[in-house]
RNA sequence: GGGGUUGUAGCUCAGUUGGUUAGAGUGCCUCGUUGACAUCGAGGAGGUCACAGAUUCGAGUUCUGUCAGCCCCA
């Protein structure tokens, strides 16, 4: 045979992959139509940032979704997988920003439109690396179709859905309390918010009444704010206070006076039972602000220093603003107390600066009417989550749900289609507008805002598909049939999604949702770039192939778990990709001048043959179960054992015989069954490894055109062979048990020794007989003798009804082997004794099954048996 | 404070409707290199399935409680 019909000797993915993926690309064989037949199954990718690069995150999420891609489409299904990137506002915006920096400018000495232009630029020149990054992991998507939230077709999507949500009042514009990043320089929504528990203080401030020398005493955590208190407010409820509510007090430093009044949503047992309000820096504050009609005192800049007019605070960093005046306040006596207090703080989510809630004039988008649908969507079943339990999450969230902050005040993004007139003061939105419709005034302004990021990714699996077009893609892909996710993201996009979807196409966006965990390092943490403690997917794919890179996140990991990243992981992955790899040699080397076209007789199948082929049908069935349940890590898990356990360290030793025997049809048989075997086991792994499958089959005779359009395995139940299955486990049992009895003593593996099998069955004495070459070949046995007798000096064992003996002639050391056996015989008692419980048990014996008992009394005899047959043997031992 | 989740071998994790002697990878120990593979093969040691109850003929698996860790929400 040629040297390049097979294959080198050790496996190098570096080798071929890019190649083999290229080839794929070229073939259009990731493309599909709408109109192609085939049931469809389509997923939309989550769409990475335009201008990241590929995680480990990605790296996971992608392989899942690969894997049940390319199963659908072996499965026949018209399977399409739409790739796409998501602008990424903040993040973007703040990677250009931080390079004008870096020039010594920046963004507003640029202006908005040369900004803009900049952006661009940048999602030019970094933009789809990471879409080049998912090709070298193998992902299947169909690039032909490939978006970005900011083109022109999602770009239409957004206003049209925005308009029609404000023209149904679901949008609106306020003045309200917002999460207010002051380095992002933006309004932030709720879930943006990270709370992280942090060690602070409680400051015990005394506020005296205007008409007496009286005073309360209020708890706050942030003794800065009191600059814009405009109220004290005690619970209706408390004894203590009842007879102040209704006076004012003069608010220290200020001098304001303010009324001390009662609401509900104070808590009595909190601090001192007294709270100052401040209206315009938080939440809480706000609302009771509103119920009791305060002003709103906003005493910090939208940059985090101290707002004008505050006299000497003026300018100063809030931070440094408490300092200095909690000293101030100690001072005049106005501070009583200070205690430690632990306390949530928000964060923004994206560079961990502490949240200021500030008061701000914002867009909104109402949710309770938007919830309820998706709320229902899962209560009916229309959508179901994978796993199930993140269900609860969803629901949960929704349905305390509060409504939804839009505007982001940046320069990238969706900018927010409402126009303001400045002759009449008016405002329109509306898709494009010319004049004022309202006054007929041409001086309109654009809203200077732009949406959430999250707002257009929320209409991603039909703005993807053309939506507001009513296209054939919308028809055939729309609802997706699921959507692979991890589950840090339920809120911010899967929810949001559905609500869209609902409201827009009158449907879920998907059927499912496949929740997955994040990827930690060896030691648990999250990979963060502040850490440094990522690993770089591309790194990995480069050392050691994207096979394995997939193989070993897919598998050691269940649906919704985090999964850690070893490295020692990956290289076992390798090692299995160069097993199949020199499995597949061994077999192409034997190949040669085998004809491909032969097919043996059903009755020329030896029983190792059948064995095989009844394991490899069940394996395809177990597998393609646990597909479509997405148990894709129990899926690998299953082909890995067949392949190495099964087909590499039995299957393969086992046909040696007849390969090297010279007979030339049971070598033939031999070749047909291993090639067939393997062709079937490459197609039931490519979904997982799709690269090493694809080269292999390629060299195989009994294959043609890509394994990735190849049709998925079929099962074939009339190859289920319990017959086989157990003949064969009983002879790799005793198998077992002469290799284990010669390691006892010290003797090699193949060194050939005699070996006596006493079998009191008839049958299964028969079977041993006729296929003693298997235990002779791989257990090194020979001769094997049939005997009723028990061997003199002989080393016994017994496995499956079979008693085994090697004679040692003068080679055995006795008392050794009395410990041996009594050890051994320990054990069996120990294992006996459960059993024979059960057995004892009038209550188990009445209830149970009639096969468990059946069963129960069988493994007890064969037990029994066991025992004897290794006591007898110790007392014979114990003769000599 | 509410909710979720995890606890199984030294380490990382499987164990899918309750039913043989609880598994894998990795690590450790012994032995083995003439032909598919040392990225390998043969064999071995190693577990009170967190703890306590309950249900059941039978519990790693179901229920309740306790302890410990992690996450989300407020």
């Amino acid at each position: 045979m040629s040297i390049e019909k097979n294959i080198p000797k050790v496996y190098e993915p570096q080798n071929f992959e890019r190649e083999i993926y290229e080839k794929w690309e070229e073939d259009k064989n990731f493309h599909t139509e709408a109109a192609r037949a085939g049931e469809p199954f389509s997923i939309v990718i989550p769409p990475p940032n335009v201008t990241g690069q590929l995680h480990m995150g990605h790296a996971l999420d992608e392989t899942l979704q690969d894997i049940l891609i390319r199963y659908h489409r072996m499965r026949g299904d018209n399977t399409l997988w739409m790739p796409g990137t998501d602008h990424a506002g903040i993040a973007t915006q703040a990677r250009v920003e931080e390079s004008l920096r870096e020039e010594g400018t920046n963004r507003y000495e640029l202006g908005r439109e040369e900004f803009l232009k900049r952006v661009w630029q940048w999602k030019e020149k970094y933009g789809n690396r990471i879409m080049y990054q998912l090709r070298t992991l193998g992902a299947s998507c169909d690039w032909e179709r490939e978006r970005f939230t900011m083109d022109e077709g999602c770009s239409r999507a957004v206003r049209k859905v925005f308009i029609a949500l404000y023209n149904e009042g679901l949008i609106y514009r306020g003045k309200r309390i917002t999460n207010w990043c002051p380095n992002c320089n933006t309004a932030l929504s709720d879930i943006e918010v990270e709370h992280v528990t942090e060690q602070g203080h409680l400051w015990h401030l005394r506020y005296k009444f205007k008409d007496s020398d009286e005073f309360v005493e209020v708890a706050t955590t942030r003794p800065e704010t009191m600059l814009g208190d405009t109220g004290v407010a005690v619970h209706p409820d408390d004894e203590r206070y009842k007879k102040f509510v209704g006076r004012t007090l003069i608010l220290p430093v200020v001098n304001r006076e303010i009324p001390l009044f009662a609401d509900e949503y104070v808590d009595k047992d909190f601090g001192t039972g007294a709270v100052k309000v401040t209206p315009a820096h938080d939440p809480n504050d706000f609302e009771m602000g509103l119920r009791h009609n305060l002003a709103q005192v906003k005493v910090i800049n939208n940059d985090g220093t101290m707002a004008d007019g505050l006299g000497k605070y003026s300018g100063m960093d809030r931070y440094e603003c408490r300092k200095v005046l909690v000293e101030d306040l100690k001072a005049a006596g106005v501070l009583v107390s200070t205690e430690n207090h632990e306390h949530a703080v928000g964060h923004c989510h994206r560079c961990h600066t502490t949240i200021e809630p500030l008061i701000s004039k914002q867009w909104f988008v109402k949710m309770e009417s938007l919830a309820a649908p998706a709320i229902d969507a899962v209560k009916s079943g229309k959508l179901q989550f994978v796993p199930e339990r993140f269900t609860k999450i969803y629901v949960n969230w929704l349905e305390n749900i509060r409504d939804w902050c839009i505007s982001r005040q940046l320069w990238w993004g969706h900018r927010i289609p409402a126009w303001y007139c400045d002759d009449c003061g008016e405002m329109t939105v509306a898709e494009n507008v010319d004049e004022c419709p309202h006054c007929h005034g041409k001086n309109l302004r654009q809203d200077e805002d732009v949406l959430d990021t999250w707002f257009s990714s929320g209409l991603w699996p039909f703005s993807t598909m053309g939506w507001p077009d009513e296209t054939d893609e919308l028809k055939k892909f729309y609802p997706t049939s699921v959507l692979v996710t991890g589950y840090d993201i339920i809120f911010f996009w899967v929810a949001r999604m559905v609500m869209m979807g609902l409201k827009f196409r009158g449907e879920v966006p998907f059927r499912k949702v496949f929740i997955h965990g994040l990827v930690r390092d060896e030691l648990g943490r999250k990979m963060s770039k502040s850490l440094g403690n990522g690993i770089d997917p591309v790194e990995v794919i480069e050392k050691y192939g994207a096979d394995s890179l997939r193989f070993m996140l897919v598998t050691g990991n269940t649906p919704g778990n985090d999964l850690r990243f070893y490295w020692s992981r990956v290289e076992s992955a390798r090692n299995f990709a160069n097993k199949i790899w020199n499995a597949s040699r061994f077999l192409l080397m034997n190949l040669e001048n085998f004809d491909a076209n032969f097919k043996p007789a059903a009755e020329d199948l030896t029983l190792a043959d059948r064995w095989i082929i009844s394991r490899l049908n069940r394996t395809a069935a177990s597998v393609t179960e646990n597909l479509d349940k997405f148990e894709l890590g129990e899926a690998a898990r299953l082909m890995y054992e067949f392949i190495w356990s099964e087909f590499c360290d039995w299957y393969i030793e086992l046909t040696k015989g007849r390969l090297y025997g010279g007979d030339a049809k049971q070598k033939s048989t031999a070749l047909y069954v291993l090639m067939t075997v393997l062709e079937k086991s490459l197609r039931l792994l490519h979904p997982f490894m799709p690269f090493l499958t694809e080269i292999i089959r390629q060299k195989l005779p009994n294959a043609s055109g890509s394994i990735m359009l190849a049709s998925w395995v079929e099962v074939e139940e009339k190859n289920f062979d319990d017959a086989a299955e157990n003949q064969m486990n009983a002879i790799i049992e005793v198998i077992k048990v002469i290799r284990n009895l010669k390691n006892e003593i010290g003797v090699e593996a193949r060194k050939k020794s005699e070996v006596v099998l006493k079998i009191s069955n008839a049958e299964i004495s028969e079977m041993f007989k006729s296929n003693s070459n298997y235990i002779a070949e791989l257990a090194a046995a020979e001769p094997i003798n049939f005997s009723d007798d028990k061997p003199e000096h002989a080393l016994a064992g017994v496995a499956g009804g079979v008693e085994i003996f090697l004679p040692l002639k003068n080679l055995i050391d006795a008392d050794k082997e009395i410990a041996r056996l009594s050890k051994e015989l320990d054990k069996l008692k120990k294992n006996i004794s459960s059993t024979e419980n059960k057995l004892r048990n009038e209550k188990f014996l009445a209830k149970a099954p009639a096969e468990v008992v059946q069963a129960e009394r069988d493994k007890l005899a064969a037990a029994q048996e066991k025992i004897s047959s290794v006591e007898s043997r110790i007392n014979q031992l114990k003769d000599l």
